[in-house]
Order: structure tokens, then C-alpha cells, then sequence
DNA sequence: CCTTACTTTGTAATTTGATTACAAAGTAGA
DNA sequence: TCTACTTTGTAATCAAATTACAAAGTAAGG
């Protein structure tokens, strides 16, 4: 994959919604190239092929989120709070690109089976959020779970499998959605559904 | 989709490794046929295509995966308790098909995508969670959460891609990986992030 | 035993798309 | 202006899925 221009990038998130209906393995490369407005040729010319647009586009999504992740757990603030913001920032990117959030859960599998998309992913969710478990134990806001890889596994799938569902379940309802489920989220994850006393 | 004999369902999940390892996409009806020792031929007396040989695997999968919750769901015992049997036939049943799981995540956006599956997912997790989760209301075992249904949709994240990513990260150390899963879950969940006093 | 309907499977097309090859412009910097 | 790279159209080439078709096989009913 050559390094791509921005105005090809741009470009090619108009084959997003595309992507995400039927699945990379039933767009056409003539459909994309529709979709996007870019010609057959020069897909080949940028990419390997059908499979390296998706990654290309997944990558680039993934980068975002860990980049807003990153921003919103580092600002100033207690691990609790910084959770619910990165929390809110992960569910805004992907209210922000919902046809590329879309793909995404589609070929999630395509995605966990790209070694470098797999890293992506690893670097976007996993390893921000398993760190402020631990920085929460450390400024006494969040509990010492035994296992914090786990847990950070476990939050990870919350948010994605709740935020995704619905990217993919009503595109026109999705801010208020992604408020909704931002809350619901942040509740069932620290308060957790045992009563308390 | 003919009516599919319960030996040939047999033979089929014989390629369900290499459906998982590779993708329903770039597994050849010809490596599935031998996979499964199935001829072509009457792969396609049964099926309509390749996508509908996945289809059924994973119906059959999430069948019997909604059986077991079920089942587990309805033993007498508090709704606490049930829950945690809920989770561990599900983590228990994702361990005996760890192929078939591995597809299943690998493709989960097909599975989205159609139909059947989609209503096929949700009776197998959403709506047993969902109930339990009201019923633990009632039996004061569980928290009163505002909305049931993002709270069932992010626990059955929690459970799906806490117990996936395992199936596929170590298929060999599923035994103790699924136990500790379990245990990382139920305490995540029950117990939430913030400390209790 | 014979007939009928369905199942099983092999072989030979047919079709669909992805991918590659190639060449003609276009463009920007040295 | 020369060179290297980009952009894109067109015409192959290739790989696989899918379909067509026919020859067996099988089981139930009469």
C-alpha cells in the first residue's frame, strides 16, 4: 500500500456506506470505485486490492479513536472521570463516521485476522483503558480488580458491541443513541448490578 | 436451504477451522468440501452458496448456545445466581465450538447482516439477559438499572467479546482462560468499577 | 420385484469479478 | 526540458463460484 494523499482518503470514506451494507467481500471494486469517485485504476495503483481499502479505511478509523481516546484520558482529572470521557470520546468517533463504524463491525473478523489492524485495535482500546484501571486503583476513584487486562477486555467489548449495535441498528438516531448508551455504559460499569447497600 | 440431515450437519462443522482461520470469504467451497469430506456437488443440493453453509453453522451454534442459557437461566435460585450460570454456559458452550466461535466472531457482520442470525443472536443473548436482569429486580438480587435493555445489549458485549477474543487469542488454553473469563466478568459486572465503601 | 421420488455425487460448462498488463497523458521539481 | 512519479483508460488474464446435467444409489409403497 503506497502512502495515501488526503484527498484520496477523503475520497474513499464516500465508499464507506457501501462497505458497511453489503460487506468488503460483496462490494464490487467497480462499486467502490463508484462510491467513491475514484477510478478502478487507481485503487490498484494505491492498494493491493479490495482488502487493503478496508484495512486502509479501518486503520484510519482506529487511529482517530485512539488518538480522541488518548486526548480525553489525559486531560486533568480523576480516573473516574477520565474513563467517562474517554468513554464519550470513543462513542462520539464513531457517531462521527457511523458508515465506517459500520464496516468496522462487519468485518471485524477481516480486522482481528490483519495483523497490523489487530495491533490498532490493541493500541485504540485496549491498552488506554487497562492503564487508567490501574491509575484509578492508584487515586483511590475506581477498585482493584484482580485481573485488569480482563476488565479492560470487558469494557472494551461494552462499549464496542453497545456502540456499534447501534451505528448499525439506526443511523438517524445516532446522537441521541450514543448519548443514551454513553450513560447506560458508565452506570452498569461502575456501579455494577449487585445493590447497593 | 434444504432440510440438512443431522449426519451431514456433523461433517460440516469439520471445516469450521478453516472457516474460522481463514474467512468465509477466502475459504474455497473446495477446501470446505474437503474439510468437511463433503463433495461440492452436494454441498450445493443443500445450500445456495458458501455464505449459506455459514449461515447454518452458525445458526446451529447460537441454537444451542440459546438452549443452554436458556436452561441455565430458568434452574431455580436467585437472579444473581442464575446470571452466573448464564454467563458460564455461554462462555461453556463457546468453549466445546471454539471453530464455530471463531467463525462466528470472524463474521459476526454477516451474521448481522442477515436476517435470521440477527433475530437468531438476539433470542440466544439479548432477551434471556434482558429478563433476567428485570427479574433480578423483582427477587432484590439485582440493581434497578434505567434502561434493561443497553444494560442486557453491553452485558452480552462484556460476555461475547471477553469469551471470543479468548477462543480465538489461545484456542489450546480455553479450559482456564473460560474460567477466569467467567470470574473477570461476573465480578466487572456485579460488582462495578467504583469502590464500595 | 418394480416404480417413483428423492438423494448423492461427478464432470463439464458458464459467469462473475478481481487482478494484472500496458500505454497514454498529466504534473511537478531539478 | 528531462525525469520520475501519478493518474487513468482499456484490454487481457485468472480464479472461483455457481449452474447444468446426468448417472447412480436408496428407500418406501404397492
Amino acid at each position: 500500500m503506497r502512502n495515501v494523499p488526503a484527498k484520496l482518503a477523503a475520497k474513499l470514506y464516500g465508499a464507506a456506506d457501501l462497505i458497511a451494507d453489503k460487506g468488503i467481500a460483496d462490494a464490487k471494486i467497480e462499486e467502490i470505485a463508484d462510491a467513491s469517485g475514484v477510478p478502478i485504476a487507481t485503487l490498484y495503483y494505491y492498494f493491493r486490492g479490495k482488502e487493503e481499502i478496508l484495512a486502509f479505511l479501518l486503520g484510519d478509523l482506529l487511529e482517530s479513536i485512539a488518538g480522541e481516546v488518548g486526548a480525553a484520558m489525559s486531560k486533568p482529572g480523576t480516573a473516574i472521570d477520565r474513563l467517562k470521557w474517554a468513554v464519550e470520546a470513543q462513542m462520539r468517533v464513531m457517531l462521527e463516521n457511523p458508515a465506517a463504524c459500520r464496516a468496522l463491525v462487519g468485518d471485524l473478523g477481516r480486522a482481528t485476522r490483519l495483523p497490523e489492524l489487530a495491533t490498532a485495535l490493541e493500541s485504540a482500546f485496549h491498552q488506554p483503558l487497562e492503564q487508567l484501571l490501574r491509575e484509578g486503583v492508584e487515586d483511590g476513584t475506581l477498585r482493584a480488580v484482580q485481573d485488569p487486562g480482563k476488565a479492560a477486555l470487558s469494557v472494551f467489548g461494552t462499549i464496542t458491541i453497545a456502540g456499534l449495535t447501534g451505528t448499525v441498528a439506526q443511523p438517524e438516531h445516532a446522537a441521541s443513541y450514543a448519548q443514551e448508551t454513553v450513560q447506560a455504559v458508565c452506570d452498569l460499569l461502575l456501579e455494577g448490578l449487585r445493590p447497593r447497600e
